[in-house]
DNA sequence: TAGTAGCT
DNA sequence: TTGC
């Protein structure tokens, strides 16, 4: 066994505790990481990845598609949740059970028993990549937590408080972490560091972030 | 240049 | 203001 397969063993099972309400679970991905990237893959082939436009008029540097019966978009006129695919006007993919379930049990492990997640964004990122400060904001029944599932190159996941001039924890995510956010650390501001040059066995040069949301109020 | 402030 |  080498080196690199240890260091994945000795995650197994390891959580780490950023705040009340949010947690990183170390690795829980690992194992079903390949299935998991075969099924985004089939949803990116009926709703491609593409660079949403901020309100601002900006580009985002972040690939995105979606799943699930909504959708995060934004543009011109602000974020929100539809349940068409404005790029091809259709409904968004399914979300896949698979990931659906294993969104549940992460938020059950976080303690949150009940999450019932109906929208699941997936963000792209290439080397240089980021996401700035914000806070997940656009759902509308906050009860329900955030679940991240990382996969592909590793970043640095910086997690603040909910001023945006709190002080931020930097957190270095790789292939298969999770972490969970809901309760009170339900609106905390978070960020993504530009992602670093380099190679991953299975996405190549790409990091692929899943976010499991609760978009609708039922 | 990494970290922060301020922007409409 | 999920960017510059």
């Amino acid at each position: 066994m080498d080196d690199l397969f240890a260091d994945h063993d000795a995650s197994l099972g390891r959580s780490e505790v950023l705040a009340e309400g949010a947690r990183v679970l170390r690795g829980r991905a690992h194992a079903r990481a390949a299935e998991f990237l075969e099924l985004i893959d089939g949803v990116s082939a009926q709703a491609p990845f593409r660079n949403m436009t901020t309100p601002g008029g900006y580009p985002m540097s972040v690939d995105m598609s979606c799943c699930g019966r909504l959708g995060w978009v934004s543009d011109e006129r602000g974020y929100r949740y539809s349940v068409t695919d404005p790029q091809t006007g259709r409904a968004w993919p399914a979300m896949p059970e698979l990931l659906r379930g294993f969104a549940i049990a992460c938020a059950a492990e976080a303690g949150f028993p009940d999450f019932s997640p109906d929208a699941c964004l997936i963000n792209r990122y290439r080397p240089g990549a980021k996401l700035s400060l914000h806070q997940d904001r656009d759902e509308p029944d906050l009860s329900a937590p955030i679940v991240s599932v990382s996969l592909g190159l590793p970043a640095t996941f910086l997690f603040g408080g909910l001023r945006r001039s709190d002080p931020q924890q930097r957190v270095g995510l790789v292939h298969g972490d999770v972490v969970v956010w809901g309760g009170p650390a339900r609106l905390r501001f978070h960020a993504v560091l530009p992602v670093r040059e380099g190679e991953h066995p299975l996405t190549g040069r790409y990091r692929i972030n899943l976010t499991f949301r609760k978009a609708s109020r039922t």
